[in-house]
DNA sequence: TGAAAGTCGTACTCATCCATACGAGTTATG
DNA sequence: CATAACTCGTATGGATGAGTACGACTTTCA
């Protein structure tokens, strides 16, 4: 399962353009996901064959950039705990990941128009499963709303951040503000709603 | 300011050709909001010379199922009851036009792509506006929150509304319950947070 | 019923964009 | 330093979709 090189020889400059490459699709199709291959290797001050000379085709060029958004993602959740009360665990998994998921949210619109939904599905699953996880976790514990399905809590999640991250691109939402603005509207969507007079499960908010 | 016709005269066939043309559109367009003109004719079940004869550029067509569907808006909402308690007031508003934004969602993406910021703007602002001042009007009654931007409360209502209509569509929601979910959603993202043993002011919720 | 209005197919221009072909020049690396 | 790997401009092919031109046919309506 280690990553596998198909091509193990390739030299150090070749290397160094595709890295520009797929560093300039994520930036470019994230601003406008229907970029042109040309826009990306003009982003990239590439030429436009140098760039077919790594990736055969546009859809090929927009998965590597989205499992390259994708694997950041990943690295920058290695290490943070989400164990603890999932309320706190879900604050931080925002906090931290808010960013990466704003920039990207374009970026994933791109890959929609262009993958199959299973190719898709396949490499985002990742990511929406801790989601998932994460969620239901908070329900056992109870502070998370369980009369609403599960899913479209998950999804209900997305959408509030790839929102946040279209007003913070429009310059309707503070960039500094965000974060903030993110966390406290996804506790309201998830928080276990707190009938007067009728606190839920007692004992399980230690 | 009543709908001034610049065309006086046109023949019944005519109008009816139109009114198919711009159901077509709107029923294209919203589920791609990329269709072609030819799509759009095609489904209206007419050449498209003719179409062109009523719509000389692709915008103009978009702009003109988009001002359809808004109209749609007005009318259902006229007799509305905005009054009253504001949550109250809220639910009956979304219960009664979450169908049409759900199916104009797509729709106005394709406008967002094709029509002027201004343009959008102009045509989109009363609807946007009736939300607005709903907001403000819960917030005056205490039982919506005031700790997030006003302006953030109106599009996070509009994402999840987006969302759920693009749940429904991809058959991952059950039509049936999509409105009381939204509903229920949306109460979270605006009620104001109860915070224990300060039970915001008193004596507002009768 | 006859002229005006409307319908609509075919064929065309124009622009954009993906992808390939070729080939000359440049750079890395054993 | 020689060769293989890489870069990249120009030109070309092919697809798609917007919008126009033209002209024959049909429908409305005064």
């Amino acid at each position: 399962m280690v990553s596998a090189d198909p091509r193990p020889r390739r030299r150090a400059d070749a290397e160094r353009s595709i890295a520009r490459i797929v560093s300039a699709a994520r930036e470019t199709l994230s601003r406008d996901p229907s970029a042109t291959v040309d826009d990306i290797a003009k982003t990239a001050g590439v030429g436009r064959m140098t760039l077919y000379g790594h990736f055969r085709t546009r859809p090929e060029l927009v998965e590597a950039a989205l499992v390259d958004a994708l694997h950041d993602g990943e690295r920058m959740l290695t290490g943070l705990d989400l164990g603890g009360d999932a309320q706190m665990a879900m604050n931080r998994l925002l906090a931290s990941s808010w960013l990466l998921v704003a920039e990207s949210a374009a970026l994933l619109t791109a890959a929609q128009g262009v993958l199959t939904p299973g190719r898709l599905r396949e490499l985002h699953n990742a990511a929406a499963d801790r989601m998932e996880q994460l969620i239901r976790r908070g329900q056992r514990q109870g502070v998370f709303r369980t009369d609403l399905p599960l899913t479209w809590l998950v999804n209900a999640v997305h959408y509030i951040l790839n929102g946040a991250a279209e007003e913070t691109r429009l310059g309707r939402l503070d960039p500094a503000d965000s974060p903030g603005i993110v966390i406290a509207t996804v506790q309201a969507i998830l928080a276990a709603p707190a009938v007067d007079g009728l606190p839920q499960q007692p004992g399980t908010n230690t």
